[in-house]
RNA sequence: GGUGGCAUAGCUCAGCUGGAUAGAGCACCUGCCUUCUAAGCAGGCGGUCCUAGGUUCGAAUCCUAGUGCCAUCACCA
């Protein structure tokens, strides 16, 4: 339409004015004017001096009578408000009805695929809040790409090894007594967690000790028999000692079950997991290579290091002196591997802001050393995730644990479903499961709404909302539809024209909103922001209960009506569900 | 101190590549359930778009400087 309309008005310059124009400027019109399309007039007086009223008009005037969509015009200041036909809303509807999967392009075959990373917890201490953020972006953004038509694959790397693994073996060999999640019936995760925050108190005490011994407190920082063990238990682990290692696998093992129950109640999924234990020495040979090429450079007491005060940032180092691997090491042999693994041309890192120094660095390295896919890396940026006393903090057990959340959520649906009592006729599990559907909707739209780079204050005691801006309030919407179609026991397939009907302006409000899904999911890869999508299903579902309560659906007197704001209604639903399936919340057929 | 991000209604957030009188939700106030589910709809109240300059026919949006908050600048991850 846009495009037929540009065409036009470049023509009817032509033919008035004998100008060429570039580009023309349309806009949605602004509910308070009458008209559907725009064109902003100011933009043609680079090319015809004069006033912007009569240009518009001469123009509105021009499409008017060559174009067939065209009804009416009107000039309001430099803007031209265009009327569109019934006809043109209509037909482009039933296409849009007709097309299954309208706005989701599949990928196509032999092209290069996206990986996309998230998650990557450390294995030391259960998932929490600034986890499930992560989690939900990483996934939802995965889905967006993949709706792109592009092929895409999810990944996390897990931070299965490191000094602070240690610390919970550690706490649970001197004071677990042989705790395991069968004895104690807690989640393995939680388990280990607990044992990680042993150790912190534990070390505390030393510390404390050590300071009344006279020494200051750096020095006990770092003297604590029990982070000197644990230290030791690193290097013990890294030699291959049997005990250690087996420790390690039963603890760790522990905390995956933990890790894989949260995931599936979250509603996430990964297609390949990477562990660092088997990473981490990755990137040595990288670094060796790029030392001969002169990227790198040894300082004399063998660290290699990289210098990037050119690009405005500071020299880095990338293997130790005694040779030993950093974490941009692994990072660099990491993403080497990956390319290596799978068809990639695009790598996306869903990593909180805090790293946003580190990634810069990474990609920069990478660059230099020569990979042309360098530049197809992405870090998906996120704000924390605070609370109103601050920072979370695991150590501290300052943190909003993602099981316990969830479940809250849950109890919180719960309470308002039982309220509202409409569930009368539901079995005792299909009601739980529609809690869960609806409390992870309410919290899965609350942290996916809000722009990934901008932070979250997070109240936990103020409980997430289930009216207005809401997933709830999407949900309800859908199952309000699903209701209305249980009821619509009439043969709506056949197709309506422009002859059997003219149309509301909720309609083709309705239709307009519609129209702009296969945009804002091209949009919202491209800027990989779920916000994008929630806010797109936010406004249809606000036209569409907007339309509900204005006009009868099924009470229609007129047959050809009845049949159209069925299928309106239909595939407003099939919207509703596929915008809410890329944010990973699923619909209820009643709420 | 250097670098990066953020700053819009009392609160939580939209505002696409600059375009009309800056929009939603929550909260507060008014109406609407004998009609398709009121977790809804219609309306009201509420704004120096952090500040000061600049570019432009036109700036919440772009540029510069400043202020505030956050992050980061380790042979930690």
């Amino acid at each position: 339409m846009q495009h037929n309309l540009e065409l036009a008005v470049k023509k009817g310059f032509k033919e008035i004015y004998d100008k060429e124009i570039d580009t023309v400027e349309f806009q949605a019109t602004r509910k308070d004017f009458e008209g559907d399309i725009t064109i902003v007039v100011f933009a043609f007086l680079r090319y015809v001096k004069g006033n912007p009223v009569e240009i518009g008009t001469k123009i509105g005037e021009y499409l008017k009578l060559n174009v067939a969509e065209v009804e009416d015009f009107n000039v309001v200041k430099g803007f031209l408000n265009l009327v569109i036909s019934d006809s043109f809303f209509i037909s482009s509807f039933n296409s849009i009805l007709k097309t299954d999967k309208f706005g989701i392009i599949e990928p196509k075959e032999n092209e290069k695929a996206v990986m996309v990373e998230y998650s990557s917890p450390n294995t030391n201490k259960p998932l929490h809040l600034g986890h499930i953020r992560n989690n939900l972006l990483g996934y939802s953004v995965a889905e967006i790409i993949a709706a792109s038509g592009k092929k895409v694959y999810k990944t996390q790397i897990i931070n299965d090894r490191g000094i602070h693994i240690c610390k919970s073996m550690l706490a649970w060999q001197r004071f677990g007594n042989g705790e395991t999640p069968e004895s104690t019936g807690l989640k393995g995760d939680k388990l280990v967690g607990n044992y990680y925050v042993k150790f912190d108190q534990e070390y505390k005490q030393e510390i404390a000790q050590l300071i009344s011994e006279g020494k200051t407190e750096e020095e006990a920082k770092k003297q604590a028999p029990l982070l000197l063990e644990a230290q030791a238990m690193l290097l013990k682990w890294e030699s291959g000692d049997a005990e250690i290692v087996n420790l390690w696998k039963t603890m760790n093992q522990w905390v995956y079950t933990g890790f894989d129950e949260t995931y599936k109640e979250l509603g996430v999924d990964f297609d390949k997991n990477y562990y660092e234990s088997n990473t981490y020495l990755l990137g040595k040979d990288v670094v060796a290579d790029g030392l001969e090429k002169g990227i790198f450079y040894k300082k004399e007491d063998g660290s290699v290091w990289i210098d990037l005060t050119e690009e405005g940032l500071d020299e880095k180092i990338v293997l130790r002196s005694d040779g030993t691997a950093v974490y941009m090491t692994q990072d660099i042999g990491t993403a080497i591997e990956r390319f290596k693994d799978y068809d990639l041309n695009e790598l996306v890192y869903t990593v909180g802001n805090e790293q946003d120094y580190h990634f810069k660095v990474l990609f920069l390295i990478l660059e230099k050393l020569g990979f042309d896919w360098a530049k197809n890396l992405y870090h998906l940026s996120y704000g924390m995730v605070d609370l109103p006393s601050g920072k979370m903090k695991s150590r501290e057990g300052t943190v909003v644990d993602a099981d316990d959340l969830m479940l809250e959520m849950t109890n919180t649906a719960r309470t308002i479903s039982q309220e509202l009592g409409k569930l009368d006729g539901y079995a005792d599990d299909e009601k739980e499961a529609l809690y869960k559907t609806i409390g992870l909707g309410a919290l899965k739209y609350y942290i996916l709404k809000v722009d990934p780079k901008k932070r979250i204050l997070f109240d936990p005691e103020e409980s997430v909302d289930f009216a207005g801006n809401t997933g709830p309030f999407i949900q309800y919407t859908y199952a309000r539809i699903q209701s209305i179609l249980r009821k619509a026991t009439f043969d709506y397939t056949v197709e309506i024209t422009s002859e059997d009907i003219s149309l509301h302006s909720k309609e083709i409000s309705l239709i307009k909103q519609i129209q702009l899904f296969p945009e804002v999911i091209q949009n919202a890869a491209k800027n990989h922001s779920p916000a994008l999508i929630a806010n797109f299903t936010y406004d249809l579902v606000k036209e569409y209960n907007s339309f509900y309560q204005t006009v009868p659906i099924l009470g229609c007197e007129n047959e050809n009506e009845k049949i159209f704001r069925t299928q309106l209604s239909l595939k407003v639903s099939i919207i509703i569900k596929d915008a809410f399936k890329l944010l990973g919340i699923s619909v209820p057929e009643r709420m």
